[in-house]
DNA sequence: CTGAAAGCGCTTACAG
DNA sequence: CTGAAAGCGCTTACAG
């Protein structure tokens, strides 16, 4: 592949001159510019990012680490990061971490050995400990949804969207209201519970601790919920999902099971993914902008490691918001 | 950070010796090693891909361009990419194309740069020119469902795809059956209505151009083709979607205008995303194993790169199996 | 068993 | 207006 130094024999003159056009970064005759350009579209030549990023000591490049892209959530995270990204010039490597310790490590020893500008990390559980490697090596971070103290940050308002969530099915008459809260009861999935139970308190509606199934995100854990629920005495008319996917599994096995979504069941989620305003019955969920909020992480990342923010890590919520479709309706009438 | 000049210094020896340590790639006694090894934990070490790159004239890094990571088909591709690329210790960086040829072109370039080892290219429409540059350049490129010459590719039989499915439809006898192709008629999704055609020929059931709508891949589209097909005077009781993704979209078309799926017109799809289990009612098939077509199509990249390919082209073809579920059923009685 | 030195391909003061 | 040279941090013949 020609190099700088094929380019500057070529156009007859040193490489600094070949550097300073091709970055515009000093001035250079007309001639001696349009000869240096001629030599690189006759050599088709790429200059090595390589290179030059030992010397800038920046390689344009960042890291995402997510549990598993092929989740919409995720997948549509990531979506937002790599427009934002691709627009600033910037590369992503995708990591999928499967909420694996030992991963997710390797991957923090691979991307620091990159040299990575910077990682958008989101995944596992509130362990700020496995963030040190990159820390012990000031490469800049952000999260979603998980407060680290020291690390900038895009928080999401999980109280108020179990409460909108749950409060809206309490506004239709329900009384016996079920939730498939997340694996972590004691933090994020914990607020949304919460907020779950905020709204049943404020319906009057005593709480039930038979009536709360965790799920892992997955939509077989919101499948399977469902039919935990079904074997109740006295199966929940209403349903709360932590997440779509686990609305989506809880759905697909009521409909499958004679329970009817939403005449007899109501179902409401949380996100608000592209695949919930499509499927049968259109899914009521608590909307988050997840594309937005992708494109806000990776320029709040992009911002921190241009060093236009201030020393302290910033801090943004972001509020959901109910978002009514079919899959919830007025309780049934109790025969 | 830490280099490897630091490291020689606080054990005393040659940056020779630390990288052979580094690398196990020639012989230092045992108290040598040891020596250096503390002094890799002392200071944190962690040596530069980069400057190694440099050296080695590899990065370890792969490339992955795509239309839309968000599309499921997309997102399980690039998932069975990465986990057989972390697994051989290379990383890969996201790319998404739109399908549009400016950002593709900014792509390759970046990529080339970059000097990635390889890219798997999946994306838009057949000018087999847009791989120019990457050839240009001599990096290795894979594609998956798209044969240009000389390019390594996995194929997908479309064409028994749309046979097998349009045949299960006239199995159950229906006797009006739709289709939604892809938009590039002329090659791919082409296939996959030869196949149907195929079917509906064998079956004895003359072919009707009315019957075929084209979309985009996308739910809306599958929607929009849906609505189409309720406004004709004979509306179709079965529908062939060429991606699972539109057959979902029509299937939650039907299901909000009164044509409940499958008891008044059966659907079935091409891919078999994760989802299609889990939609209500559970999508009918051509299953490809998507995840397993990424691995592969990562392993045949990384063989071609390390050398380990003949030098013609290779070429797989898997074929898709019919996964009956619940949006099928035999055709209602004319009454 | 280990070290000195060249070289990978750039950017960027420093000089003129 | 432009060039010579140092340096970014490694690997790898070459020597001993």
């Amino acid at each position: 592949m020609a190099t700088i130094y094929d380019v500057a024999r070529a156009a007859g003159v040193s490489i600094s001159t070949v550097s300073h056009v091709l970055n515009g970064t000093r001035y250079v005759s007309e001639e001696t510019r349009s000869r240096v350009l001629e030599a690189i579209a006759q050599l088709n030549y790429r200059p090595s990012s390589l290179a030059r990023a030992m010397v800038r000591q920046e390689t344009d490049t960042i890291a995402l680490i997510v549990p598993d892209n092929v989740n919409p959530f995720f997948a549509e995270l990531a979506r937002g990061i790599e427009d934002y990204g691709f627009a600033a010039g910037y590369n992503v490597i995708l990591c999928n971490s499967d909420r694996s310790t030992t991963k997710e490590l390797a991957y923090l020893d691979m991307l620091i050995s990159k040299r990575v500008d910077g990682v958008i990390y989101m995944t596992a559980d509130m362990q700020a400990e496995r963030l040190q490697p990159l820390l012990d090596h000031k490469v800049p971070v952000v999260t979603f949804d998980r407060d680290y103290p020291g690390i900038d940050a895009i928080l999401l308002d999980n109280f108020q969207g179990g409460y909108l969530a749950t409060r809206h099915l309490c506004e239709l008459g329900h009384r016996r209201i079920a939730c498939i809260s997340g694996p972590d009861a004691g933090t994020r999935s914990g607020d949304r519970v919460r907020g779950y139970q905020q709204a049943l308190a404020e319906a009057g509606i005593p709480y039930d601790p038979a009536l709360v199934i965790a799920g892992d995100w997955t939509f077989e854990s919101g499948r399977a919920a469902a039919r935990r629920f079904c074997e109740l005495a006295q199966p929940p008319t209403a349903l709360f999902a932590s997440n779509d996917i686990m609305a989506i599994g809880a759905i697909s096995y009521l409909q499958a099971h004679g329970r009817p979504v939403p005449a007899q069941v109501s179902v409401v989620g949380f996100d608000d993914i592209t695949l919930s305003a499509f499927y049968a019955p259109p899914l009521t969920t608590v909307a988050t902008p997840i594309i937005e909020v992708g494109q806000r992480l990776c320029q709040m990342l992009l911002d921190r490691i241009n060093g236009q923010l201030p020393a302290e890590a910033q801090r943004f919520t972001v509020c959901g918001e109910l978002r009514i479709r079919g899959s919830t309706a007025p309780a049934p009438r109790v025969p």
